[in-house]
Formats: structure tokens, C-alpha cells, sequence
DNA sequence: ATTACTAAGACACGAGTAT
DNA sequence: TATACTCGTGTCTTAGTAA
């Protein structure tokens, strides 16, 4: 089964509600969706079960199919580039979100990275993190186009006896004001709908930001960074 | 050529930017993408130009290929329908966009199709029509959404002489504020990124709206209208 | 009813090669 | 060098049918 065959047959099940909840289908059913047979509805449903891509339940009635985890990944990145392929060549992308508290964590591990933050963004991160809380399809967007930049990667070191690992930053635009980074922990399962910003100053108090005011952070392409 | 081939082929065209121009490509690289062979890969963007989906010029050192209008709306439709799989069920869609004023033919139309309007919507429109300029992205999106729920259709009619043609409504809420219809024009060639919207009341007024305000319509499913 | 196995057939793929 | 043709090969599909 090939790549396309996976995605449409995603696709299809996306279409019908597979991303949030389980639904009832038959194989000859999909097989009309898809174009295809009942015979290989039946295959490629195994496949994508076996893939993990689609949890699946029998029943008397037929199966019950929900594109997993890993599917949604999946077609979540096709869905990203698509996006990204159809924003117009030169605009910029912006990413749209809210302020919320962090943990505060961020204050510490920026001040035991600050140097070397300066070697790579050329500026002295103030000693915080402004946490941006974004929607899944801002989210999306956002990793995508990043992920296209190649990153500025920060590695990790020991320090005190501890061990800090790599962390990726992405030059942003934060309010079309102030430039920083947001930084992404590898050795956290960050969470996905959360960034962390960092900047030469303390963002909150420099544009009067309080918590759920809404920020936008406008990825700067590595080319154009300063 | 199976449906999923062509979309991943044009997918993987507009990755590379052949939404916007031309781009320079060998058979070969396009194998090399798609995980084919060079001879397939000829035969694949062979049957997209056949098809319409791709316009090509042969040049020394590989092909020229474009992603034509007939392309664009295959995978916008993909896109749409994979925007809207992604939105949790019960969210609602909500489009951004700024307020324009348009040619002012807009009130006479309104005038004409009144009573068909207060019979399909509920209310007797406001002689004028609120036009907003949405960004293709939200275009792609409410245009998607929309055509997922059946459309109000008003149908043509004469008067005077005149011809009338059919309108689609769509219910919408302004501003999270009134309950209002965007209307579609079947006969013209309307532009995809305006949107008119009518409403028992004057919305520039009533919500004291300018040009290049930004308004939200939040569109309204069919069975939960009023 | 379903899903899914088997086997025969269709057709897509790619090596070789023409242009 | 390109693209694209022919054709042998192999894979994927589907009909029939089992479970």
C-alpha cells in the first residue's frame, strides 16, 4: 500500500468524523467512498490498522474505525504543508495566541542557557518565558513553517552535575514589535499547543501584555534574521 | 491514474511552489519526490496536463510546470475538507474579515429579492448589503463549511423583464451579535473573496462598522437556525 | 449480515531504448 | 541531456467463497 492510498483513505475517514470520536462503517461502504472494492476496502483498512494509523473494533454490524494518534499526526502534517503551499510566497505567517503563566521554570533554565542563547540569536534572553497558549490550527501552521526554516539548535550541555539537552529555537516577531525566539525543549514532552517565547526583555511588561491578552508571533524566515 | 495519485502529485508540486509560478523539474526529481520511477513520473504529469490539473512547457533541461486554476481548486478542496475534518464537532467556524464597501448595486438586489428572502430567511433584509473581505484561507474554509450544510436556495424569478437568477443563503451570525444571511449570487461571477451579507437591520449602523473593520461571521448550522 | 482468504486476472510499474 | 514509448514482469485488484 502506498503513501496516497494511506492518506486518502485518512482522508476519507476524516471526512466522516474518524479524528474525533468512532464511527460505524462497513468495508463495502468505504469501498464506495474510496472507489474500490469491498475486498480491498478490507485490505487497506488492515493495513492502516496494522500501521497504527486506525484503531479498529468489531462488531456485528460492521467495524467501528478511529484514526489514532499516529494518524492524525499523519494527515495533520499533509494538512500543514498544504496550508503552508497555498499562503502566497512572501507573506509572512503569522501565529496567532494567548498569554498565559507558565509554570515558572522557564525563568531558570533560560538564565542557565543565556549565553549560549546570545551565540546563536545574538541577544541576551531576559530571564523568563512569555508562554503563548495557540489553537490546534495555529499550532499546525506554525510547526510546519517552522519545521521548513532549518532550526537554530542550541545544544545541550552539563552544568552542576545536571544534563541539558538541545533546544531548538525559531526567530519570531512577537506584536510585530519586539523580535525573539520561541524555543522548544527536545528533552520535554513540551506540549504541543504551548510556545515558549523568549526575548532581549521582559515581553510583559515591554508590551503591556497580561495573561489571555493576544499576542502574534510572526516566524521570521532564518535568511532574513538579523 | 487513481484519485490519491494525482493529489499526491499535485501536493507535491505546490510543495515545491507551483501554486504561485512555474517551477523547473526533471522527471526524474519528480520520481525521486513521489518514490517512482522516472518512466511513471513522466506518465503521471502527462495525465495531470491531459487532465487539466497542470499546465507544462518542455524546456532543455526539464519541464516547466504550473498547478492551473483547475489544479488549485482540486487540492483547495482537499484542503478545505481536511480544515473542516480537523475542527472538533459542535466548534463553531467562525470567518474573519474587514469590511469594504462595495458598488453599491448591492441595496437594489436586496430591494428585488426582498419578500423571497423574508420567506426563506425569516426577515425582511435591510435594503444594503454588508460586503466582507475574507482572506483565501478563510474563504477556503467558510466556502468548505458551507457547502457541507444544504444551502437556502432562493430561487430566480422575473420582474419587470428583468431576469432573476437563483441566490444561496447562508445563515450567519455577525458579530456574535445578529443573525444575518450571506448571500451568493448563482448568475455572476462573483469574486470568491467577498461575501455579502444581509440582515434585518442596517450592520454598519447597528454594530457601527467602518471600512476595513474586522468582522466575524459565525456560521450558522442549518438545523440549529432559527 | 459481516470480514477476509484464495486464485485468476488486470493493470501499473520500470528496464530498455527511441526521439 | 531531456521526455516518453514498448513490453515483459510483478503487484494489486477483484470475483468467488469461506468463516
Amino acid at each position: 500500500m502506498t503513501t496516497p492510498d494511506i492518506w486518502f483513505t485518512l482522508y476519507s475517514l476524516a471526512r466522516k468524523g474518524a479524528l474525533h470520536r468512532s464511527i460505524t462503517i462497513t468495508t463495502s461502504e468505504l469501498g464506495g467512498v474510496l472507489g474500490i472494492s469491498q475486498q480491498t476496502a478490507s485490505r487497506r483498512i488492515s493495513y492502516c490498522v496494522d500501521e497504527g494509523f486506525v484503531a479498529r473494533t468489531h462488531t456485528a454490524a460492521g467495524m467501528l474505525l478511529q484514526i489514532t494518534e499516529r494518524g492524525r499526526r499523519e494527515l495533520s502534517e499533509v494538512l500543514g504543508e498544504l496550508e503552508i503551499a497555498f499562503v502566497p510566497p512572501g507573506d509572512e505567517i503569522v501565529i496567532r495566541g494567548s498569554v498565559t503563566h507558565g509554570l515558572g521554570e522557564g525563568a531558570y533554565y533560560v538564565e542557565v542557557y543565556a549565553t549560549r542563547f546570545r551565540e546563536a540569536l545574538g541577544f541576551l534572553p531576559f530571564s523568563g518565558t512569555l508562554n503563548v497558549i495557540i489553537r490546534e490550527e495555529e499550532s499546525r501552521k506554525a510547526t510546519t513553517r517552522m519545521r521548513q526554516s532549518p532550526p537554530l539548535i542550541v545544544h545541550g550541555f552539563s552544568y552542576e552535575g545536571r544534563t541539558f539537552g538541545d533546544v531548538i529555537c525559531y526567530r519570531v516577531k512577537v506584536d510585530n514589535a519586539v523580535e525573539g525566539a520561541v524555543v522548544i525543549a527536545q528533552r520535554t514532552h513540551h506540549s504541543e499547543n504551548t510556545l515558549e517565547v523568549i526575548a532581549p526583555y521582559d515581553l510583559r511588561e515591554k508590551l503591556g501584555l497580561e495573561d489571555e491578552d493576544i499576542v502574534e508571533l510572526t516566524v521570521i524566515p532564518l535568511h532574513m534574521a538579523t
